[in-house]
DNA sequence: ACACTGACCACTG
DNA sequence: CCAGTGGCCAGTG
């Protein structure tokens, strides 16, 4: 099973539904869209998102709570300064409280 | 066609 | 805790 042919808008839409002042991560995603394993092409998929303005792709950070993606953005610190401004603290690049801020597609669209 | 890279992840030691 | 390895799929030279 390859990946779903409307992968990109689902990684967009999963992304969207993350709620305010949570955060989820890349291999959560891919997971929810049933390719596991493929957690690149959801980084891939984030770095095609920069033309669509409805992605909080900031809202996205790796499975350690990293803010890996920072360089991606428009400047280094904007990723960090968009999470703290919805009252989630950053600390050396890394979302504090990341446990319990992760937001699991998985879990919380339960089918 | 080959080799390498990448906003990743899991397992092993 | 850190390093190495393999898997995943697409893009690039």
């Amino acid at each position: 099973m390859a990946l779903p042919p409307n992968f990109f808008e689902d990684v967009y839409e999963v992304v969207k539904l993350i709620p305010y002042g949570r955060v989820s991560s890349y291999g959560a995603i891919a997971a929810y869209l049933g390719a596991k394993g493929s957690s690149r092409m959801v980084g891939w998929a984030m770095n095609n998102a920069h033309q669509y303005k409805n992605v909080p792709a900031h809202r996205v950070v790796n499975r350690n709570g990293l803010l890996t993606g920072k360089h991606h953005f428009n400047t280094p610190t904007l990723m960090q300064e968009l999470l703290e401004a919805e009252g989630i603290q950053v600390e050396d690049n890394r979302v504090v409280n990341f446990k319990t801020l992760f937001w699991d597609p998985q879990i919380h669209l339960l089918l």
